[in-house]
DNA sequence: TACATTTAGTACGTATACGTATTATTTGAG
DNA sequence: CTCAAATAATACGTATACGTACTAAATGTA
């Protein structure tokens, strides 16, 4: 019988396999597997702020600011003041920063295809839905830090 | 349609979430989700090598090398030269180990039923097979690397 | 046996993940 | 309007992930 320990060790392997695979296909384009989430979810959806970023990528506030700052020396993005309100910064794409997203999308296709490519598209569909489970059983539980009132 | 750069960003989202929360449930211990890992496997088969622990648990020697020395210098485990093969090093856990693995797989069992509850058995035992899936079409993408011959 | 090749471990550097603490700004209650 | 609470970003520290380069030991082959 499967367990939670078996989820857990499954997710893991499957996950630091995609990770480090996406990587490799990255690197020669002196870019990473996390930086390339950032840059496409930002061509997706420009001026979003951190907070903001952080959220969709599943990630937290520190780390995404490392990874901007990472990006903006390098020009593919631009943190600026958000117009009303003082404390966020909103993120841009620049021009060569689209450009790099585009040219890494295809490079990263065929990666993204072999990940599909075991499977009909009825189960990626539920593959994707078991996994947003996980993602929602685990992160409801903590309310319980959430709303200590004190 | 769901594409391969769905499933990647749905299991980025659950795994984060995951290890996220492994890793609160066992701050209080001094402990974390990684560690656990390594000596659940420990515990599971004692005194296997640094790489054979790198593959058990899907990641690489250098990371292996990292956390053994912190969880050794912690009194978890021991690490001792392989009698047969002068480069291995062979790990063991201690009566220490054994008894901190015991206190926090307790510690941790409602998060890993929390990560089953949203499923059927049958349920489950596909999503681990389909991570499986994702696993395998990914990392045989390596003999690319692997075998060129100079 | 001699030597090229492979393998286990290590050293070092960069990027991520994320907790905790701090600062600046906004918001909301009175 | 005033001030406490909440929020966005930042600074800093530790742990992981992993590439590359190196050393030592094992292995296979001439």
């Amino acid at each position: 019988m499967k367990t939670g320990h078996d989820i857990a060790m499954a997710l893991r392997a499957a996950y630091l396999s995609m990770h480090r695979q996406t990587n490799s296909h990255l690197a020669p384009f002196g870019m990473t597997a996390d930086q390339f989430v950032l840059l496409a979810l930002l061509c997706e959806e420009d001026g979003i702020t951190q907070q903001q970023l952080a959220r969709c990528a599943s990630s937290d506030p520190n780390t995404i600011r490392a990874m901007l700052v990472l990006l903006e020396n390098r020009g593919l993005v631009k943190r600026h003041r958000h117009p009303t309100d003082g404390r966020a910064l909103r993120i841009t794409v620049t021009n060569k920063g689209r450009k790099n997203y585009a040219k890494l999308s295809a490079a990263i296709k065929p990666l993204q295809n072999l990940l599909s490519s075991p499977f009909q598209a009825k189960e990626i569909s539920l593959m994707i839905k078991s996994l947003g489970k996980v993602s929602g059983a685990i992160s409801n539980q903590k309310s319980n830090n959430q709303k200590v009132s004190r």
